[in-house]
DNA sequence: CGTTTTTGACCCGCGC
DNA sequence: GCGCGGGTCAAAAACG
């Protein structure tokens, strides 16, 4: 309960699952515009969509309807960025390059969501709290740091903490745990998820000073499907010997963003026809960003038209 | 032998 | 104040 309330508010992780859950079990083609079984969700959702709808390309998502699949399978990765719009929207042009990992073909489901809320006080600590703990803990003592001490600090911190690194989840239907992504990842660690029979794996990036982490779990809903969760934006390309010959170009300038992961290494493993599948692509904006950013969102939604005009050309005037 | 994974312990904020 | 659950640490084990 505290948790689901807690998530909903700090990052739209839960939110995703739950646009997740709609579409398994209310039907693909109502997927952004139905207010989802859960009351909490619904309404953040539905209040989001409704600046989508006003705001975000049109057509965006009725190019997705009207395509609506008949799919057996889908993706329907949503993310949701608070500092970062045009990785957002990069990344909703990945989504849609997904692969899907051990299945004979499918059928792509993009939704993306930005989450606009300038201040983090939705936030949560953990982000930053593995790096900070530890950090403090090796400053205090040695091994052992004093726990009294450290609540001082950390009251400090907290409050500088509030900041958050965007995040971005999405789910991939796949039969395989770990996606690859291009980048290094440790495991550092693995949780029960309540409700769950299925852990949640928690990965960082072995890249020096990278501190990009993300999270990894199946679905319970749906097993066929895995939830992907990134935090924060490399600061360094992809590791030159997992980078694809095929398609290096954008990661110069795409590298700080979970996002570019995708538009950068999908194609090493998804084709055209995975392309001219997908059903349709989804962004939300945020009414903030929308005024801010407005003009860039134009520019990049015409370079994703560019990139993916299976998914557009039905929008097309 | 260096790196990664495993896994139980620990930390922390939140709700009750 | 306590318990819960998410997130992280870190020693040991596994791996290549």
């Amino acid at each position: 309960m505290s948790n689901e309330t807690k998530d909903l508010n700090n990052y739209h992780y839960t939110s995703s699952y739950n646009h997740y859950n709609n579409i398994n079990n209310q039907n693909i083609l109502n997927l952004p515009y139905v207010s989802g079984p859960s009351t909490y969700n619904a309404n953040m959702i539905s209040s989001q969509i409704g600046y989508d709808l006003q705001l975000s390309p049109q057509g965006v998502y009725e190019s997705g309807f009207e395509l609506s699949p008949s799919s057996t399978e889908f993706f329907n990765p949503s993310f949701d960025q608070q500092n970062d719009f045009h990785n957002a929207f990069n990344y909703n042009t990945s989504n849609k390059s997904q692969e899907v990992v051990g299945s004979g073909g499918a059928i792509i489901e993009s939704e993306t969501r930005i989450s606009a809320s300038p201040s983090s006080e939705a936030d949560h600590h953990h982000d930053e709290d593995s790096g900070k703990s530890l950090g403090e803990r090796e400053a205090d003592d040695g091994g052992k740091y004093d726990q009294r001490a450290q609540k001082v600090v950390k009251t400090k911190k907290t409050e500088e903490k509030k900041q958050r690194e965007p995040r971005v989840s999405f789910v991939t239907k796949t039969e395989v745990e770990h996606l690859e992504d291009g980048y290094r990842w440790r495991k550092y660690g693995q949780k029960a998820v309540k409700n769950s029979p299925y852990p949640r794996s928690y990965y960082r990036c072995t890249t020096q000073k990278c501190n990009v982490k993300k999270r990894v779990e199946r679905s319970y809903q749906d097993p066929t499907v895995v939830i992907t969760t990134y935090e924060s934006q490399h600061n360094h390309p992809i590791p030159t010997s997992r980078r694809s010959a095929l398609f290096s170009g954008p990661a110069t300038s795409n590298y700080n963003s979970p996002v570019s992961d995708f538009i950068i290494n999908t194609p090493r493993s998804f084709s055209n026809d995975d392309l001219l599948r997908v059903p349709y692509a989804a962004v939300n904006v945020n009414a903030n960003y929308q005024q801010q950013q407005n003009q860039e969102f134009q520019n990049d939604y015409e370079l994703l038209k560019d990139m993916f005009p299976s998914v557009f050309f039905k929008q097309e005037p």
